[in-house]
RNA sequence: GGAGAGGUGGGUGAGUGGCUGAAACCAACGGUUUGCUAAACCGUCGUAGGGGGUUAACCUCUACCGAGGGUUCGAAUCCCUCCCUCUCCGCCA
């Protein structure tokens, strides 16, 4: 959520911040009802003085043994109009809250200006020694793989929950487990993570929080009858660990890191790359979530996108970091690298990771503050995620980079000690 | 799932209709004393919104005692609904 007196103070940019977006800026409607609400606060806030006074008088008249009927009747009058103002009032900031709600986070001015993926920009790309783009021997898909092996069973998945619910067997299980232990043993032991297993379900103050619900809610899983939401990402719990907390100055910064299975309903994007593990309703994910002072949140940006691409330059896998552009950029976002892995069967780059940024947005919602040890005041403190990593997505790159020309898997030596076996075959 | 108890400031805890935004104590912070530490003493010690202001310090008003409604001139205090926590029983990994 924006600050209303950011919005009221500096209207135009912020309607150029979120038309570089490319999201609709009701900026106009939102300084219109912000004013109609200050006048009502304060007309209001008014009559209640006058109120307090009143009944207190009637209280003393009452005591010395007078009559108070007058002064009844007169505060009595002023209740009325009270409490005609404040339903008014109630109107006005679910109005006004519901239309903030939809307002995205404002964009760092880093973040290059583009309307798509398109203009996303390529900051760095790492690649393992000796590595070709070209396929020198066939490499077969991870689907395909995966079936030969046996590691891998789509169809059951899908006789079991439906499209887009892998099912792992026997040395795909073994691997599958084998990433999400190394990923984070080794965010624990080299960049300063502490761990986190939280909670897959979680309340609707929780979605609304991190910015997932109201916007995108259609994406979200949901369990009416309890009023619970399967998470989307470790992120959501990770995050509101803190809502509606201060957290003193001296525990900052704050850095977990946590594995959850991903929920996500994916609506609408059936067929388009869904084969396999390319779009999923349920998949496993190492999230690394920070909360920091504001002064140090770009610095802890590279750091955390950094920790990411650690993973990757252990497992050999060749990636490539992206800067998003406007366009692109998450709802709550203001800054993001997108970090992808290659994919030698599809021939292309295929998102594992996204680390962001959100300044004050989410912890605004979340209301998610920090003590200032100067001045003892508090402010909202900047919360920062990223994937570290995404596994199935992973997984596919995996497969396909370890192949030997005979359809083996070789397992990468960083995580031969979690598997427990070095090939499969 | 059944029965009961309870939700007050960072914590403990008082407060059952009117100077109570809330006693007292603890913790925290600042200071005095002290060779240092401790103790003692003094002081400060919630959040949010509005208005004013040399837009900083500050002044002022309003709201908030789990959440939302209601009764009343006036609600932490009375009524209703919901949420949560604890205890006992049942069930279960």
């Amino acid at each position: 959520m924006l600050d209303i007196k950011l919005i009221r103070e500096n209207p135009e940019l912020v309607k150029k911040g979120i038309e570089s977006k490319k999201e609709p800026s009701r900026v106009d409607e939102i300084l219109k009802l912000d004013e109609e609400r200050r006048k009502l606060v304060f007309e209001t806030d008014e009559l209640k003085a006058k109120r307090n006074a009143g009944s207190q008088e009637v209280g003393k008249v009452k005591k010395a043994g007078g009559d108070a009927a007058a002064l009844m009747a007169e505060v009595k009058a002023i209740g009325e109009k009270i409490s005609e103002n404040d339903s008014r009032l109630r109107e006005l900031d679910a109005e006004l809250d519901g239309i903030l709600m939809y307002i995205p986070n404002l964009p760092h001015q880093s973040v290059p200006l583009g309307s798509s993926a398109e203009d996303n920009v390529e900051v760095r790309r790492w690649l393992p020694e000796g590595f070709s783009f070209e396929n020198t021997e066939p490499v077969l898909d991870h689907t395909t793989i995966g079936k030969k092996l046996n590691i891998l069973d789509f169809e059951r998945g899908t006789k079991l929950s439906g499209s887009g619910f892998p099912l792992y067997k026997g040395k795909g299980a073994t691997l599958e487990r084998a990433l999400i232990n190394f990923m984070l043993d080794y965010h624990l032991a080299n960049h300063g993570y502490s761990e986190i297993f939280p909670p897959f379900l979680v309340n609707r103050d929780s979605m609304k929080g991190t910015g997932q619900i109201p916007k995108m809610e259609d994406d979200m899983y949901a369990i009416e009858k309890d009023g619970l939401y399967p998470i989307p990402t470790a992120e959501v719990p990770i995050t509101n660990i803190y809502r509606d907390e201060i957290v003193a100055e001296k525990e900052l910064p704050i850095k977990y890191v946590g594995y959850s299975a991903c929920f996500r309903r994916e609506a609408g994007s059936y067929g388009k790359e869904s084969k396999g593990f390319l779009r999923v309703h349920q998949f496993n994910k190492v999230e690394m979530v920070k909360f920091v002072k504001p002064e140090i949140s770009y610095d802890e940006l590279e750091k955390l996108v950094n920790d990411a691409e650690d993973i990757l330059k252990e497992l050999q896998i060749p990636y490539r970091v992206l800067m998003l552009c406007t366009g692109d950029l998450s709802f709550s976002a203001a800054k993001c690298y997108d970090i992808e892995a290659w994919s030698p069967a599809e021939q292309k780059w295929l998102e594992i990771s996204s680390c962001s940024n959100f300044e004050n947005f989410q912890a605004r919602r979340a209301n998610i503050k920090y003590r200032r040890e100067d001045n003892k005041k508090t402010e909202f403190l900047h919360t920062l995620n990223g994937s570290g990593l995404a596994t199935s997505r992973l997984m596919v790159s995996l497969l396909e980079t370890n192949q030997t020309p005979e359809g083996k898997i070789i397992v990468p030596k960083a995580l031969q000690k979690y598997t427990g076996f070095s090939i499969i075959d």
